[in-house]
DNA sequence: TGAAATGTTGGGGCG
DNA sequence: ACGCCCCAACATTTC
């Protein structure tokens, strides 16, 4: 007799390897519902950016394939979450719903609603883990609160038992056929513009994730330690899109890269728990976000709701855009423009430059990240920016403000990641890349850059802004 | 995962 | 030879 079929919920894990709710579904021989909800309902303000969204589309694509191949079908439906599972519930009659628990501010309440539905039309119900290595609950530190500083929530993490291992990808999927939406009829592409014409080194999915593991953990993961923060050195894993969407498990990236730190017999120790602890850093984040589900809304710190912001769209709009007149700054905009990335490092340097430059609130730049970035996560996006405003769980002090010359001649020592994406300065000499004010006529004249025409003036004096945002700190402090 | 201001030290030029 | 000054280099404090 054939057994009911179980639906397995796809979340942000579109991946058919370690995924221990599809393992579980395989392996009671059922038929397995590959099903993919579109809902741009629950998620209210959140609901995925641009970037975001254009990974997903071929991140789906990719899985639908992959699912195809072990004789399976990806079902896509569109809508509120709860009432397209009640929909397929009522159209196959399957007998579960095992998913992949959720970390995002609204995914403990929608998973009570599935629970409920489930409970409600009789139908088994199953959470598995598998977007983080540890649980948050699971994690406390001496007293049983949640940590609120990293140095001591990492510690606790190496010393914890080994996250689970890998599973492997079930050998193969029994299908049901069932109606699916048609991918493209979602429109997770741009079309006017396509803007997506610089996303040329992706490939999402998880043939691409695992790939861009091996390379990195082949020739990058040496010289990681040193080289990460130097944006124009490819160093970095390029993992974090893969992590987001789930074409890849933190796990999978947690023992591949134990494994090949241990293969080297101890020349890569340094540069591999730098590498291990950047990874804690997610789930240091997720671990914030979920005692402190406002994070990515509201400061930790509530007294920075005082602060005295500026308003200056102008501002704002010439950050977007990559026209601040200070180059490093300009870079980095750009190449997220164009690429759907930027460089962590650049990242800290722009998001200072916003913040404490120009006095915009930091929930604006959260936002142009959200839509922006092909990685946007909303605990590491909303953690970071806190993190750089000064009103984050363990941030960096208000003070520390990032001084745009120094840093881009610190990092960026010959100038060449300004000259990739800032064309019309490259020309210039690393003397004068970061502080093209500072050239000489002749020298600016050689190199075919007229500032305010081809090139914009500053929009700010940092020293001018530094001092602003100093005297903001203290007004802060005075009210507290 | 900062930078600027301030303090300290020591070498060298010079009367 | 000596004291004095200058200043670079480094260290510490402060924002």
């Amino acid at each position: 007799m054939s057994q009911k079929p179980i639906i397995v919920w796809f979340r942000q894990e579109l991946r058919l390897s370690d995924h221990p709710a599809l393992v579980a579904a395989a392996q009671t021989g059922a038929p397995v519902i590959c099903l993919y909800i579109h809902d741009d309902v629950t998620a209210q303000s959140w609901a995925q950016g641009g970037a975001s969204r254009w990974w997903l589309h071929h991140s789906l694509k990719a899985l639908a394939q992959s699912i195809a191949q072990k004789g399976g079908e990806l079902t896509l439906r569109q809508g509120e979450t709860v009432q397209a599972l009640e929909a397929v519930i009522a159209q196959t009659g399957a007998s579960a719903v095992y998913f992949t628990r959720g970390h995002n501010p609204w995914s403990a309440a929608l998973e009570t609603r599935v629970k409920t539905l489930c409970e409600k039309t009789g139908v088994d119900c199953r959470r598995f883990g598998g977007f983080l290595l540890f649980e948050p609950e699971d994690i406390r530190n001496g007293s049983g609160e949640p940590y609120k500083v990293y140095t001591p929530f990492s510690r606790f993490c190496f010393a914890a038992p080994a996250p689970r291992f890998p599973k492997p990808a079930p050998d193969s999927l029994k299908g049901v056929k069932l109606k699916s939406d048609k991918l493209e009829s979602w429109s997770l592409l741009p079309t006017k513009p396509d803007w997506s014409k610089g996303f040329t080194m992706w490939q999402p999915g998880e043939t691409g994730a695992q790939q861009r593991l091996a390379d990195f953990l082949d020739d990058r993961l040496a010289i990681y330690g040193e080289a990460r923060n130097f944006p124009n050195v490819e160093a970095t894993s390029g993992l974090s899109a893969h992590l987001h969407s789930g074409d890849i498990s933190p796990n999978q990236i947690w023992h591949a890269a134990k494994a090949a730190i241990a293969k080297a017999q101890g020349k890569h120790d340094k540069s591999g728990e730098t590498f291990l602890k950047e990874v804690l850093w997610r789930e240091f984040s997720y671990h914030l976000l979920h005692h402190w589900p406002h994070l990515p809304d509201r400061p930790f710190k509530p007294e920075y709701a005082d602060f005295p912001w500026a308003s200056d769209p102008k501002g704002l709009q010439a950050w977007q855009h990559g026209l601040t007149g200070y180059p490093i700054v300009d870079a980095g905009m750009r190449e997220l423009w164009q690429t759907g990335i930027m460089h962590n490092r650049v990242r800290m340097i722009t998001a200072s430059f916003l913040i404490k430059d120009l006095l915009v609130p930091w929930q604006e730049g959260e936002r142009w990240f959200w839509d922006t970035l092909v990685d946007a996560d909303i605990g590491a996006n909303a953690a970071s920016w806190q993190w750089v405003a000064g009103c984050g769980a363990d941030a960096a002090p208000y003070f520390r403000i990032f001084n745009p010359v120094l840093q881009g001649e610190k990092f960026d020592a010959d100038g060449d990641y300004v000259r990739r994406f800032v064309p019309e300065l490259a020309r210039l000499p690393k003397t004068f890349i970061h502080k093209p004010w500072e050239a000489p006529a002749l020298v600016l004249k050689e190199a075919g850059v007229t500032l305010g025409k081809t090139y914009p003036n500053r929009i700010i004096d940092h020293h001018f802004a530094r001092d602003r945002a100093l005297a903001g700190l203290k007004q802060l402090k005075a009210t507290a």
